[in-house]
DNA sequence: AACCACGGCAACCGCCAATAT
DNA sequence: CATATTGGCGGTTGCCGTGGT
């Protein structure tokens, strides 16, 4: 990630020279990833000071975690990845790192900054002004729409959504979890394992030019079918007529084991 | 071409809990 | 037990790229 040096800002150190601060460079991240191959992890302060990295251990923590780490993700998040954060979301709140545990190579920054730049945007464009429109939106169009993002992804590569997200499959494991929430059957069912199958994954979603999408269901679909309303923006009446015709999907998700009673009206 | 506004995201900040001394 | 240090987390900031005018 070689890019030009910024003029860094500075921060006084007690003992010798100065604190950097700002974006990392090349060379500090060669650093910081040599001497954690060689020594592991933690002791943060100490591996600073012993890398040679004019950083406090906070910084360097952070950008091993949610940077340099082998396994990080990058790119977008898939519709399952989404679907996943909107559901977790809905049970745990802003517990980022709680959320980030269930997808595998995805940070807790990324899923926080995920949810306020898409996620709030869009709540925003609905006009959903408190939490329980808030909801609602995620009920009735955001999760439906992902939902069918995942069945063109599935269906894209010729395999039944029991079979792209069946932990049985080849690309997706099945692995025992710590606690026994409804919540755990999905995670487990995303966890990819293996860099091939991220790397399929991320080429069925290129492929599909799907990713970070919620922009195709947002305002004006509403508008266009005269379902939005200032105040009461989504009827009851239109709840359950929307809800009808995602049935089948949420049925058939139900079926390869993913719950999604919480998000029923 | 220049300027501006905006979105995305890496990095920082402050707080708190856990651990060490 | 008290204090200091460290690590982890969620919230926030600010830089940079991009698209629009």
């Amino acid at each position: 990630m070689a890019m030009p040096m910024p003029p860094f800002k500075t921060v006084p150190m007690e003992e010798d020279g100065e604190l950097r601060r700002g974006p990392w460079t090349l060379e500090e991240d060669t650093l910081l990833i040599h001497y954690i191959t060689r020594h592991g992890e933690g002791r943060w302060n100490l591996l600073a000071k012993s890398a040679g990295l004019k950083r406090t251990g906070k910084s360097c923590r952070l950008r091993w975690l949610n940077y340099l780490k082998p396994d990080i993700k990058r790119g977008n998040l898939t519709p399952q990845e989404q679907l996943l954060i909107l559901e977790l979301h809905s049970k745990w709140g802003n517990r980022w790192s709680k959320i980030a545990q269930h997808l595998p190579g995805r940070t807790d920054n990324e899923i926080k900054n995920y949810w306020r730049t898409r996620v709030q945007k869009q709540a925003r464009q609905l006009n959903v002004g408190s939490s329980e429109g808030f909801v609602e939106a995620a009920r009735c169009f955001w999760m439906p729409k992902l939902l069918q993002k995942v069945e063109q992804t599935c269906s894209f590569n010729g395999m039944s959504s029991q079979s792209c997200m069946d932990p049985s499959s080849s690309t997706i494991k099945n692995h025992s979890s710590e606690n026994s929430s409804d919540f755990t059957n999905i995670s487990e069912q995303t966890e990819l394992t293996s860099p091939s199958a991220y790397d399929h994954t991320q080429i069925v979603e290129e492929s599909c030019n799907i990713g970070y999408d919620m922009e195709g269901f947002a305002l004006e679909s509403i508008s266009a079918a005269g379902f939005y309303e200032e105040t009461n923006w989504i009827s009851s009446e239109m709840t359950d007529a929307l809800w009808n015709i995602d049935e089948m999907m949420f049925r058939e998700l139900e079926e390869i084991g993913i719950n999604i009673h919480n998000f029923k009206p």
